[in-house]
DNA sequence: TTGTTGTAGTTAACGCGTTAATTACATGTG
DNA sequence: CACATGTAATTAACGCGTTAACTACAACAA
């Protein structure tokens, strides 16, 4: 049955509610002239060091076209460096540098507290229940 | 709490699942040559006739400079007409146009085949689960 | 070695999201 | 009326998503 209404359309219902979720978070990126995208691939070499270039784009959900663009804004402002990798021409390693750890280091505290609030105005229970439904959904449908 | 890993970050989840479900719509409305976001204002302007602008860009979820792209396409298209509203000069207003309709209605029948095939894969009853926290989410954080 | 096939990145083209600035018109105040 | 303020829509600028085309390098076969 299709949906009778916009609201209860489930393409609209997760856009909506992305954005809802992601407009707590734009002020605190937008301060520090980091784009979402940026923001998420930084986080990636954050947490695992140096990886290459497909296995980055691939755990930061960013297109390789995207993450061309987004690799040259980042190492334009050292918070990245940029290598092929030794043994294959082909393949390019990145890896964090001081100024991009610093920034993770910079906004986490305030990302703990919009996390925190989120979880708390919604119910960490129902916060949990909507990512196993939102996990079923993308592995089911994925 | 911080989220230990992506797949549990609520912004990544949230646009993962819309990837996955708008996968199953993009083919339909790339064989027709629509945007998906062209398609939003399409189904409003078909549910509701004549809209002004500023009501159409709310309810499509669609940013006003976007709208002013989208409306180019579809009246150049001939999918839609635009004209100024009597009593304000400000404002525009638009109506769905005989082939705007036309697309609408040839591309419900698959358009209901797809969202028959997501709920029977995902579950009616989770898939009413889901929207409900979604829409409560919605509200809660907008 | 040469040619083919495959893979990793990049570039290009087009459309939308986002914010800020601008234009056109309306409304209100003096 | 003139002027300031407010509102609707557009334009501009920049970045990302998406697809397709292209370059560079690797692997393999003849």
């Amino acid at each position: 049955m299709l949906p009778e209404n916009t609201r209860r359309s489930l393409p609209m219902a997760l856009l909506h509610a992305r954005e809802a979720v992601m407009a707590r978070f734009r002020p605190m990126l937008a301060a520090h002239d980091v784009t979402e995208q940026q923001w998420r691939v930084l986080r990636v070499l954050s947490e695992a060091g140096s990886v290459e270039a497909t296995e980055l784009a691939d755990r930061a959900s960013v297109l390789p076209p995207s993450l061309t663009r987004i690799i040259k804004a980042l190492e334009g402002r050292k918070f990245i460096t940029r290598n092929k990798a030794e043994g294959d021409g082909r393949r390019v390693v990145l890896t964090i540098a001081p100024a991009g750890a610093a920034l993770i280091d910079a906004l986490s505290p305030e990302r703990r507290i919009i996390y925190d609030d989120i979880e708390r105005r919604f119910g960490q229970e129902r916060l949990e229940q909507l990512l196993d439904l939102l996990e079923s959904l993308i592995d089911g449908e994925g």
